[in-house]
DNA sequence: AACAGAGGCAACCGCCGCCAG
DNA sequence: ACTGGCGGCGGTTGCCTCTGT
């Protein structure tokens, strides 16, 4: 167990990748498939193990990645799926179209928990720091429900149960506009192979639409229910509001907040989500 | 300009589950 | 039933870059 047998063999480069060892990989993957990773290093004349073949590809070299910094409503998402799917990066990965478990997984322990403690949430538990308890379902009673594919739906049903976006969007505090800044000074550039690609994401400025930034539009959330396989882009404007609508719903919500009754509101719209998730997947 | 600390990110490590022999 | 190879996943590490002083 543990490391793999070709991880043991001489001549295993570590560390980062050049790019002439990208070009190598990417060439060989793009003419012949990957196939048996453990032969890959081999046919394609790198002196790496299979495991990091494999990594470098699906967290950097595949073509159909996104990459540059976490657009608003990709931020939410993965707020919303990880109160409900935990720690489960590949789950959420794979609703997230372009992006990587790696990706998401950084993001959410460099950025998005600091941000959520800055709101007074707990990253873990999705509950409220401090004295404040909101009378919500134990998160890790709702995982246990989804690992145990009972009762996910009922949980879900329960407005309490996930302490959620608009909780963590339209606190009366926060200034009109998306609470939560986007750092688009550094983190947009990819360095690979010498290649700059950047992706605008903040919504400070030009609002720009996500769908627009989203290359895959052919990319499909396969909600089940009323609404059936809509388009990410159409199910972007659905689910969530636009960059603009977001920013005078928010605006109105704020001013609206009492306590609970926005987070009440956009809360039906986060449940159609979440529990079409669960439908589909548990 | 130089330095230190913080943050971000790529990559590695170790474990698990599946499957073929 | 057992074993080894392999793909996949989550946790962690360490390097690089940025920012503040």
């Amino acid at each position: 167990m543990g490391r793999h047998s070709c991880c043991y063999k001489q001549k295993v480069r570590k560390g980062l990748w050049s790019p002439e060892e990208d070009e190598k990989l990417v060439k060989h993957i793009t003419e012949h498939g990957h196939g048996c990773w453990s032969s890959v290093p081999k046919q394609a004349g790198l002196q790496r193990c299979g495991k990091s073949c494999r990594l470098r590809w699906i967290n950097y070299l595949r073509p159909d990645l996104k990459r540059g910094t976490f657009s608003e409503q990709e931020e939410s998402l993965i707020i919303e799926l990880h109160a409900v799917l935990g720690n489960r990066w590949s789950q959420i990965a794979a609703r997230l179209p372009g992006r990587t478990d790696n990706e998401i997984k950084n993001s959410w322990n460099s950025c998005i928990k600091k941000k959520l403690r800055q709101r007074g949430i707990d990253p873990n538990s999705h509950q409220p720091l401090g004295d404040f308890k909101m009378p919500t379902a134990n998160p890790e009673n709702v995982n246990r429900a989804v690992a145990e594919n009972s009762m996910a739906s009922t949980c879900l049903s329960d407005p309490m149960a996930v302490f959620s976006l608009a909780q963590l969007s339209f606190r009366p505090d926060d200034s009109p506009h998306c609470s939560t800044v986007i750092d688009s000074s550094r983190s947009s550039m990819s360095k690979a192979n010498g290649v700059e690609l950047q992706s605008s994401c903040s919504f400070d400025g030009g609002i720009i639409p996500w769908s627009e930034l989203a290359p895959d539009t052919d990319a499909q959330l396969h909600l089940e229910g009323e609404s059936e396989d809509l388009e990410w882009s159409e199910y972007l404007q659905g689910v969530f509001p636009t960059p603009s609508a977001f920013q005078t719903q928010t605006q109105t919500q704020s001013q609206q907040f009492t306590g609970l009754g926005a987070w009440h509101q956009n809360q039906n719209q986060q449940q159609l989500l979440l529990s079409d998730i669960h439908d589909k997947d548990f």
